[in-house]
Parts: C-alpha cells; sequence; structure tokens
DNA sequence: TTTCACAGTTGCTCCATGCGCAACTATCTT
DNA sequence: AAGATAGTTGCGCATGGAGCAACTGTGAAA
C-alpha cells in the first residue's frame, strides 16, 4: 500500500544520482571553473555540481554578493567578473620579473615566424598561457591569455617537464592524469618518459596535433636567474607548420634559449 | 567544585570573541584574499577568520589540494597560486579588446609625462588595475597590475563615476563605502557628488592626496564602443606633480579622450 | 643532548549550517 | 490566460565540519 508516496518519500531521501558530497570548497571553485568556460544559468551550474537548484542560486548569490561572479539580468545567466580575480595574479608575479625578459623574445620570435608566441607556467598539473602574442595570420588558433593545455602533450609542457631534474621528473610524471590530449598523446609516464629523453636530446620539445588535432607547436623552457619557472613557444596551425619549419623554429629557439636560461638540462 | 574543568567547557562551548558564524563561501574568499596580501601562516589565516586553527589548516589544506594556494615548506606559510587565477581573468576580457585601443595611449601618456599610466575597471566598489606602465623615474609609486583603489577618492574612480548616468550614479553612491582614503578625500555621497559635478565640468578627474598621501593622480574614462568600461590615467608622486602638471596632464588626456571614446558624458 | 615552540594531523563529540524540498512570487514568452 | 523559468523562502532533518585536545614531526634555542 501507499506505493505512491512511499515512492516518493525514498526517492526524496536518496542521495541524488550525480557525485554529491562534495566539500564546500570544493563547490566554490568547481563554479568559478565552469563560469571561466563561459557564462552559465543557476540551472546548469546546479546540475554540473549535482545539487539542487535552490543551492545552486543560494552559492551563486553569495558569490556574486561578494562580486567574484556577475549576473547578467538579460539572459538571467552568471559569469566570472574578471577584474576581481586580478590581484590574485600579481601577486609574487613581479618578484621574477620576466616578462621584461621573456616578451622582447616573444614578440621578435613572432616577428620571425608569423606564428603566436606564448609563455606558459606549470600550474597543477596543466601549462597555463601567461603572455601570447597572437599570430598575424588570418587563419590562427584561438587561444588567449589564461588558457590551460594538459602538461604531457603540449609543447610548453614537454619542454618545462624536460627541464626538471630525474627526482622532480618521476613525481609528475606519476601524478599527471594523461587525459584530454588527441591520440597521438603520450597515454602514460613510460611513453612520455621516453619522448622526454627525445625532446632532452633534441633540445626542444614539439607537439605535433597531439593537444588539438591541426595544431602544432615547439617549445623550450625558461629559466628567470637559474630558476626554471615555465616555457616558451611557438604555435599555429599544422597546415603551415611543416616538419622542416618546425626544425627551423626549433633551431632559433635554442638560438634565442641562452638569453633566457632556457636550455635543456 | 570542579572550578577548573568548569571554566575550560565553558570557555570552549562560548563562540570566539571573533567575528564568528561567517560562511564557507566567504571563508574561502577571505582567505585568498589576505593571502593576495602577501604570504601568511595557517596560524595567521586562523586568527584572521577567527577560527579555530586546525580548521584553517583543513581549509588551507583543502584550497591547496586543488592548486590555488601553495605552501612553501620553508617558511611554513600558504601564498596565492597566481598561475592558477589566470583562467579567470581572461573569461571575456577580449570580447571588448580594450588593450590593442588602450596600451598605445598609455604607452604614449607616459613617453610625455614620464609618469606611471595604468587602466583600470570597476569592481565590487573598488577600481582594479589591469594595465600599469611604470614611471621610468626611480623615485615613483609602487604599483602593479591587480592593484586595487578606492573608488571615491581615486581619480580612476572618479573619472569612472563621472562617466555614468545620473542615475546609475546615485546608485554607486549609495553603496560606496567612503573607506580607505586620506583625510582629504570625500567623506559620503554628497560630498562626492559634488567633487563630482566639478570633475564633469573640467573634463578630467584629478586625485591629489586623497587616495595615498603624496599620490597624485589624473584620469578620464574609457569607452570602447560606446561602453563605459573603465578609466585611465597618469600616476606619480606628488612631490613631481605640480598643478601646473595637472593641467597640462589632464588637456593632454582631454585630447587623446576621442581616440578611446573616453571623454565624460 | 634536552627543551621548547610551532606546524601539521587526527579522533572524538556535538551542534548549527545549510541542504533538499516544496510552495511561492516575479517575469517573460507564447 | 497559460506556461516556462528564475529566483525566494520557510521548514525540518542530516551531516559536514568546527572546536578541542592529544599527538607527531621538525627545527631552533639553550
Amino acid at each position: 500500500m501507499v506505493a505512491g508516496p512511499l515512492r516518493i518519500a525514498r526517492a526524496g531521501r536518496e542521495k541524488p544520482p550525480s557525485q554529491s558530497g562534495e566539500s564546500h570548497v570544493i563547490r566554490v571553485f568547481r563554479t568559478l571553473e565552469l563560469l571561466a568556460s563561459g557564462p552559465h544559468t543557476a540551472a546548469e551550474i546546479a546540475g554540473a555540481l549535482g545539487v539542487n537548484r535552490s543551492t545552486a542560486l543560494r552559492l551563486l548569490t553569495e558569490i556574486e554578493q561578494l562580486g567574484y561572479v556577475l549576473r547578467d539580468p538579460i539572459t538571467k545567466s552568471y559569469a566570472i567578473a574578471p577584474a576581481r580575480f586580478y590581484p590574485f595574479i600579481s601577486s609574487h608575479a613581479d618578484d621574477l620579473d620576466w616578462s621584461a625578459v621573456v616578451d622582447p623574445v616573444l614578440l621578435e620570435l613572432r616577428e620571425a615566424f608569423g606564428e603566436a608566441t606564448v609563455m606558459g607556467v606549470p600550474a597543477n598539473g596543466t601549462m597555463v598561457y601567461l603572455a601570447f602574442f597572437p599570430s598575424s595570420h588570418i587563419i590562427t588558433v584561438r587561444e588567449r591569455l589564461g588558457t590551460t593545455r594538459p602538461m604531457h602533450c603540449s609543447a610548453l609542457g614537454k619542454a618545462y617537464l624536460s627541464a626538471l631534474d630525474d627526482r622532480s621528473l618521476d613525481g609528475e610524471l606519476a601524478s599527471l592524469n594523461y587525459q584530454g590530449g588527441s591520440p597521438l598523446a603520450a597515454q602514460g609516464p613510460i611513453e612520455l618518459r621516453r619522448r622526454l629523453e627525445e625532446t632532452r636530446k633534441r633540445g626542444y620539445a614539439i607537439d605535433r596535433n597531439e593537444t588539438i588535432d591541426g595544431m602544432s607547436c615547439v617549445a623550450i623552457p625558461v629559466r628567470i636567474s637559474g630558476t626554471l619557472i615555465g616555457a616558451i613557444g611557438l604555435s599555429g596551425p599544422s597546415l603551415r607548420i611543416s616538419e622542416t619549419r618546425i626544425a627551423e623554429m626549433g633551431k632559433r629557439l635554442l638560438q634565442v634559449a641562452p638569453r633566457l636560461g632556457g636550455t635543456l638540462r
């Protein structure tokens, strides 16, 4: 008897099918990350977090009151408030002031090859673009500041990894998740390790359609006053970047490397 | 009897003298804001948040695992992981691509006066520097990207406010908190409103020792394709920036204003 | 060497936070 | 007028997590 109500009651008490039980802290950052990829409605956030709609609303409202997200009253959607995050990015960004050293090199490289040049640093198993100079070509890869790329397949990532000492490298290799690359990407630590050995021999890192099919990139690590901080590279559509072009770019990178302490090993 | 234990028990149950009872969301962002001002130990964070040491540790550990703060094992302190916040700043930063328009103007102005030039946008009742070109002088104001300045006394803030229509302005004026300026700053909406009228007449905003004693700044608003997005200005030590110098700067700003739709009204 | 101070960890208890729910309002669209 | 969707709110319960205290680990002082 009373099958109906009982079923409802059961359904109500069961934890919703999603991965619930996440801490508040995780929810906050998951929300920010979701919004960083573009505006979303409260309902979408609720779905992604696996929480009740009212819970998501309460969360979003609270973050909005703190000013870190903005609500667009017209689309009824929520978006990141980019300006509020600037104070976080400049914390010790100028302790090691790389931009004065790196920017001229990036501009020069873009000049030489006409392709986009980028500078990235490691963050949480990915490489984050801290500087980005777009290509002068019309057809180009859509990138921007703050773009993140997987460590294990991007040229920037591999350049950075190559420059680590073996001890740190082993730790890194073990903690990477090897997701998010194309089928050409290394699928695990052993294969990646092998490719990094090649990279070290070669002196520069190559990503040919590994991160995104149709995109190629060449990179070397960057050291500022001896400290490894990230990598720089040239990036563009594979159509324009032939094997020989890659070699030219690599050669040029090796030439500029001494100016930013960026040789491997 | 048992006075000792009882006293301890009482003390334990009483809410600590601080402003406790804050939500988790607020704690997360308060923590980030604290760390943005420089590295802190867990104990310091605990004190600032008014929570138990172990609570702060658990919070910091959790955020650290997400990669948004870094722990320095040597100083045993926690700091912001700046790179992780880059993805948040570029969300729609290039939807309205101001840097291509604004940067050349800022460089030109710095060239002309030898003082630092900045571009800022409103965020949560403050102005945040999104671009900053340092002065060529040795003695200069220490600023950087991501610096925030109060709306009601900084030149950038007043330039921005001046450009609002009266309706929006009234809302803004009411919600500002009029803290954080020098004694010269407007202390409330009425006085600020009066000064903004002057600013509108003049065409550019002036901050003479209002935000920080010894610092002066001149600014005008910026509109990109008709949309008010912020303000640009010249900034430097008051010692070098006389009244007549301010007038020269203002005049020059009014000259470049059309190039970035930055006239008042 | 011992001692001390402090960072970080953990098991325990207990309670307030805040979650899900559902009913409601407010808009806007059809 | 009806429907869809965003946002709000009161309620009751469960549980996340706060505080506490005892513990370990480490580095500096004595």
